[in-house]
DNA sequence: TGATTCACG
DNA sequence: GACGTACGTGAATCAG
């Protein structure tokens, strides 16, 4: 062994650098076997086994090192928060691909080296001052303009891209200074690539020009008044602390903590053994053999997969069989380390949180588990209580086995928050809302749930039980079999441990299987940009949203509960009158028999069931014949408003909050609409005089407003851009009445003659279209003959050809591809379409509508993924979304601050994907509670 | 558990 | 020619 000193020669590579080169140099490459990912890779070993190559000769180092960074949190970030702030993510198929560049360097046999929380270029500063000292010469292998200040006493750089050296001279060339002045330079010209701040106005040549005339840039700081340039002069003395910041900012420390010396980067003659077998398992097939044929080794045979027949029939991987026995029960911390250094190792975990309950803002978690690799999982019980000797229900004390919470979260953390692994669940959005109460935060992540909703939408649903049988074929622990059901239905706390471990690891080794199979599909299927612009930061958002909830006031709600009861006592007895006995108003089948058989009303109709029809309709038809059904349509509205509304939203006023949570569902419906649960708030009443005032009980906290923000026809307007038609799109874009225009175009009526009643036919009409009209559903919704239906059918397609051409083509697209899309490339799978019979009706129709609701509905999404950041510094929170509305809370005062803000987002949601040939128009509203807002 | 009804966009 | 139909949701209730 040598010791470093005179004549070593040390060469430093920039890994970080490779890896964003080869990504951007190559096509999306994946690996034949199993979809991975691996383009990068591909061309980061093709660049090391060239730079091998071309340092062979007589000038070869002795010494060689490629340097990664890692972790995202450097000494940078504690001086300027904003350091490499608006750094763009890394690209979701580059990140699995990070751990195998370094594994790449390591079956080189060349030193790869890092250090958590430092970035390479410290790295390479610290050795490249540590060989300059010892006497040695340096090679950078990196363009970096950031690492020039180390140049010269014998470093150098190499842009092995332009295959040019970089010294002294080069450097002078390219900052106006020598090597050692570079960074006052920087500091004052700043990056806007890392975002260093510098001086405002001052560039490279202005900042080489000062640098040169002062010396240095305290000096320059320091008679800053003496500048000429009153402008430059007043930038110089009012930034001075910005400036030195930036200094800090850029300058490289020499100082860096490492556990390793110069001696231990020493060349290494690769091990063919273990290149050849690395390469080979990334399946690089033409640099397998170069590399063997270079070494003098066979290379080994790498299986030809077949060629893929199509892109959606990408193989999936080889997974060991799942055997719940086979799950690891954590006990201690040394039991999880392993898990923990094999998740930073690949770059990605599954995660699945357990708790007491399914309500993420009212349970307590009682554990956690991990999987890195198919069939390799763990449980991390927590909060498990032990089995009880002498009583049934089980004891408060923590069951055996389990790591203290605090020590087991302060281990999990780092991991679920490291920007460099990725963490894959299963409708994620709980794990995140359960672990935001224990202070993690989960970043980044993929989510199972959602890659299939972006994949399989219409097709089938996407919780784990039916993923996990369609696409592992194997049907998981049902969560019955360890909770039971009903009255003694237990909590996962009382679970025994070795039974959750089973169950639990289970649910992860499933995710991570799923995400295997998924990830690669995701880009073939062309549905990446749906899935990481739409579905996935939705996530977080949605997060926000429940967990800051809305105030509700009980007392509103309590009083109305009451008012209503005694209302309906009332209507009850009438009816009970009317009908000449007593019987329960609430239940249609005996409503039915006393209508039809007992009273002989006309009208009876019944159903698959042998049940008589009594929906709204029906009763409606009646009234002109009865009083009773009138009763009963009264009574039914308050029933539902009481029921449903007052007193069911008191039981949702969350105890330590005092507001209600809803949740929403992202996969929900099959067009891209949220759907909202427990409780819903996407239907609470408004068409209605009575039910709008329940809305008076959704409140402002003292000193805050609500404002309530939608889009005006958003359907009729994507309807008008899709289908192309000029006279709508016109009309929008003046600003008019669009269903009077509707009218005025059919029934050649002029606008300024136009009668309430003709335009509230257009208005159904239009609204038809979008449902995918029919003359028989158009004459039940406008109580007219079917044939006088079919009739305004005809004329609005004839005054609006291009609305049919759409409807046709639509239908035609379905049938041929089994789906449709959305204007941003939501797929929504149409399968019925193929049916025969009623059901083709059907398929077609949400066909033909499926385009226009999805298609507003991917804008709100946009809009809502916007929003944090729209409203950021603003004393606002977005509470609730209504599928074309979102409702604001905002301090009293900030209103029109907040408005502006939001409405500027939500009108520009569409841009810049897609360009609608129709203004997006957005109405505000507010006041204190949500009937004042709308 | 399925059907019915009705609240919303 | 007959059939059955507006699109998308979730919750409460009855009845089996």
């Amino acid at each position: 062994m040598t010791q470093f000193g005179k004549g070593c020669h040390l060469h430093l590579i920039d890994g970080s650098a490779f890896i964003f080169r080869a990504y951007h140099a190559l096509p999306p490459l994946t690996r034949k076997s199993d979809g991975m990912p691996i383009g990068a890779v591909s061309g980061f070993c093709n660049m090391l086994q060239k730079y091998v190559e071309d340092n062979a000769g007589p000038d070869a180092p002795t010494h060689v090192a490629v340097i990664f960074d890692k972790g995202s949190h450097t000494f940078r970030n504690d001086l300027y928060d904003q350091y490499k702030a608006n750094r763009e993510a890394m690209p979701e198929d580059l990140r699995p691909q990070i751990p195998l560049t370094r594994e790449a360097t390591i079956a080189f046999n060349i030193a790869c080296k890092e250090t958590e929380g430092y970035e390479a270029d410290d790295i390479i500063a610290t050795l490249a001052c540590q060989a300059r000292e010892a006497g040695g010469r340096v090679t950078i292998i990196s363009s970096d303009k950031d690492l020039m200040q180390l140049v010269g006493d014998g470093v150098e750089m190499f842009d092995a891209m332009k295959n040019r050296r970089i010294d002294r001279e080069g450097v002078m060339e390219k900052f106006g200074v020598a090597p050692d002045r570079v960074v006052d330079v920087q500091a004052l010209a700043g990056d806007s690539v890392d975002n260093v701040p510098g001086a405002p106005g001052i560039g490279i040549k202005t900042a080489a020009l000062l640098i040169n005339e002062y010396g240095s840039l305290e000096e320059l700081l320091d008679r800053a008044e003496e500048i000429k340039q009153p402008k430059r002069r007043q930038t110089l003395i009012d930034k001075r602390e910005q400036i030195e910041l930036s200094k800090k900012l850029v300058q490289l420390d020499c100082n860096t903590p490492l556990d390793y010396t110069l001696d231990d980067l020493e060349v290494r003659e690769p091990d063919p053994d273990t290149i050849l077998g690395f390469l080979s398992k990334m399946e690089f097939r033409s640099l397998t053999k170069r590399i063997a044929d270079s070494l003098g080794a066979d290379a080994p045979v790498i299986a030809e997969t077949a060629p893929q027949a199509a892109p959606e029939a990408a193989a999936a991987p080889e997974f060991p069989a799942i055997d719940p026995e086979s799950y690891t029960w954590v006990k201690t911390a040394e039991d999880l380390a392993p898990f923990i250094a094999e998740a930073h190792e690949r770059g990605w975990v599954a995660v699945d949180t357990e708790t007491t309950g399914l309500n993420e803002m009212a349970c307590d978690l009682v554990g956690v588990s991990l999987c890195t690799t198919a069939g390799k999982a763990c449980y991390i019980p927590l909060a498990h209580r032990s089995a009880a000797t002498d009583d049934l229900f089980g004891s408060d004390d923590l069951a055996e086995g389990q790591i203290p919470m605090q020590e087991a979260l302060d281990l999990l953390k780092p991991l679920l928050e490291d920007p460099a692994v990725m963490k894959i669940g299963q409708n994620m959005k709980y794990d995140l809302k359960v672990l935001a109460r224990y202070g993690i935060n989960i970043a980044p992540f993929d989510d199972t749930m959602l890659m299939s909703y972006a994949m399989h939408g219409g097709l089938h649903g996407h919780g784990m039980d039916t993923l996990s049988e369609r696409y592992l074929s194997h049907e998981p622990i049902p969560i019955k079999s360890l909770l039971g059901s009903g009255k003694s239905m237990i909590t996962f706390d009382r679970v025994p441990v070795a039974d959750a471990v089973k169950y639990a690891a289970e649910d992860a080794d499933i995710t991570l299987r799923l995400w295997q199979i998924f990830k690669p599909q995701l880009s073939p299927k062309k549905v990446t940009r749906v899935y990481e612009g739409l579905e996935r930061p939705l996530v977080p958002v949605l997060a926000q949203m429940e967990m800051a909830g809305v105030e509700v006031d009980r007392a509103t709600l309590s009083r109305m509960s009451s008012a209503f009861a005694q209302k309906m006592a009332a209507l009850e007895a009438e009816i009970h009158e009317l009908a000449g006995e007593t019987f329960n108003v609430g239940s249609p089948k005996q409503l039915g028999e006393i209508l039809f058989d007992k009273m002989s009303l006309p009208g009876g109709k019944k159903g698959k069931t042998g049940a008589y029809a009594t929906g709204a309709d029906v009763l409606e038809d009646l009234a002109t014949e009865h009083d009773l059904p009138g009763r009963v349509l009264d009574w039914r509205q308050l029933s539902k408003l009481k029921s449903t509304y007052t007193d069911a939203l008191q039981e949702h006023i969350n105890k330590d909050t005092g507001r209600v949570h809803t949740s929403y569902v992202i996969s929900g419906a099959v067009t891209g609409r949220l759907s909202s649960t427990d409780p819903n708030l996407q239907n609470i009443p408004i068409r209605s005089e009575e039910g709008r005032r329940i809305r008076e009980a959704f409140v402002a906290p003292e000193g805050k407003t609500l404002v309530a923000l939608d889009y005006s026809q958003i359907e009729l307007r994507i309807l008008a851009h899709m289908a192309d038609i000029g006279s709508l799109k016109q009309a929008f874009r003046d600003g008019q009445d669009i269903h009077a225009m509707t009218a005025s175009e059919m029934f050649n009526v002029p606008m300024e003659d136009m009668t309430p009643e003709i335009r509230r036919q257009a208005k159904a009409i239009n609204f038809g279209v979008i449902y995918g009209i029919s003359g028989f559903g158009l004459a039940r919704n406008l109580r007219i003959p079917r044939g006088e239906a079919q009739g305004f059918i005809d004329r609005y397609f004839e005054r609006f050809p291009g609305i049919r051409d759409y409807m046709d083509d639509t239908v035609a697209f379905a049938k041929e591809h089994l789906r449709v899309e959305t204007l941003f490339g939501r797929v929504i799978n149409t399968p019925e379409i193929a049916a025969k019979g009623p059901r083709a009706g059907f398929a077609k129709r949400a066909a033909i509508n499926a385009p226009i609701q999805g298609t507003a509905a991917d804008i709100i999404r946009r809009a809502m993924v916007r929003m944090p950041d729209a409203i950021d510094g603003l004393p606002a929170k977005m509470l609730l979304q209504v599928h074309d509305e979102l409702l604001f809370e905002v301090e009293t005062g900030a209103e029109d601050d907040l408005i502006k803000a939001a409405k500027s987002v939500m009108e520009g949601a569409a841009e810049p994907v897609v360009k609608l040939d129709v203004p997006l128009v957005v109405d505000a509203g507010m006041g204190r509670n949500w009937a004042e807002a709308h």
